[in-house]
DNA sequence: GCAATGAGGACTAAAATAGTACGCAATCAG
DNA sequence: CTGATTGCGTACTATTTTAGTCCTCATTGC
């Protein structure tokens, strides 16, 4: 299905509610009741959003989590990434040649830019972006630069 | 991290092996010999690649399959959801309500707009460019229309 | 009729994912 | 100093998804 994970999903629905207040500490508990998740599951997906330095954490009574960075400098690829790992399309998008079918596929350059614009795509979204109660509006063109996927077919 | 699985990663590969000689017939364990993948697995492929009308099989002796329509006219997209089903990033973002979280996390209409860049994107990369032996030259700007997601946050 | 080839389904095995539980560490208030 | 609160870390289990195999039937060409 080429989806999300839904840890990746309950990233951003995390990082959504935080964003929301950012000069509020956010204890793991309250977040979890208000996104309607389970404490643990939360508290789990808060942990990767720390280690990646998305969050600042705050230990002891009255701590909790906080924003690392303005909602408009965390890209929807970097809670992506924190949780999941790297963006790649396929086993050979990332670089390391673990897959012995390259040189019998001969698809994988190719895979390698796809996955190259995804990434970009990705990081052409921020937090702020995702947190807006309203669809975005502002239909603006998005180049994706130096793509060079060949002539746009028709879309 | 939103990748594809390696099914719809083996399908790709085996649509570029046919499309190289659309002209003849191919048998799955021969397709399978070429791209060094197992008989078995190939053939599942392939039913589903059929089923999805992207071939034509022709059985009994001298049978095999064969592209339904022209290699330019076939793209990423259309092979992922061959295989794995429609390209969504969450459970939200195929239109069926059955997230009961939508009223709190209020996320899924911007993911909605991202699932649909995504699918625009594998839309405007073909079979035809897939399988090109060397990377895709001229590198165009590849406008992604209609998507809105706010100001091109500097990439 | 016989051999080659695809179609379909049932089944098993393996891996990724999600969710849970529990104890330790740090901080603050009194 | 003590206890309450809250984050940190690890280990474990269950579930789901994915991958792979096998067997039998249907169709076509010689």
């Amino acid at each position: 299905m080429l989806k999300l994970s839904k840890m990746s999903d309950y990233g951003a629905v995390v990082m959504a509610q935080i964003s929301r207040h950012p000069d509020c500490s956010h204890a793991a508990a309250d977040i979890a009741d208000r996104v309607g998740l389970p404490r643990p599951t939360v508290s789990k997906t808060l942990k990767l959003l720390l280690r990646a330095g998305l969050l600042n954490s705050q230990r002891g009574a009255n701590g909790g989590y906080r924003l690392a960075r303005s909602a408009t400098a965390i890209t929807v690829r970097d809670i992506i990434t924190a949780i999941d790992g790297p963006v790649a399309m396929t086993e050979c998008s990332h670089g390391h040649g673990d897959c012995d079918l390259m040189a019998s596929c001969g698809v994988a350059t190719n895979w390698q830019r796809v996955s190259m614009a995804v990434r970009q795509l990705l990081d052409s979204v921020t937090l702020a972006d995702l947190a807006h109660d309203a669809p975005i509006k502002l239909p603006v063109q998005l180049p994706i630069q130096s793509v060079a996927l060949g002539e746009a077919h028709g879309i």
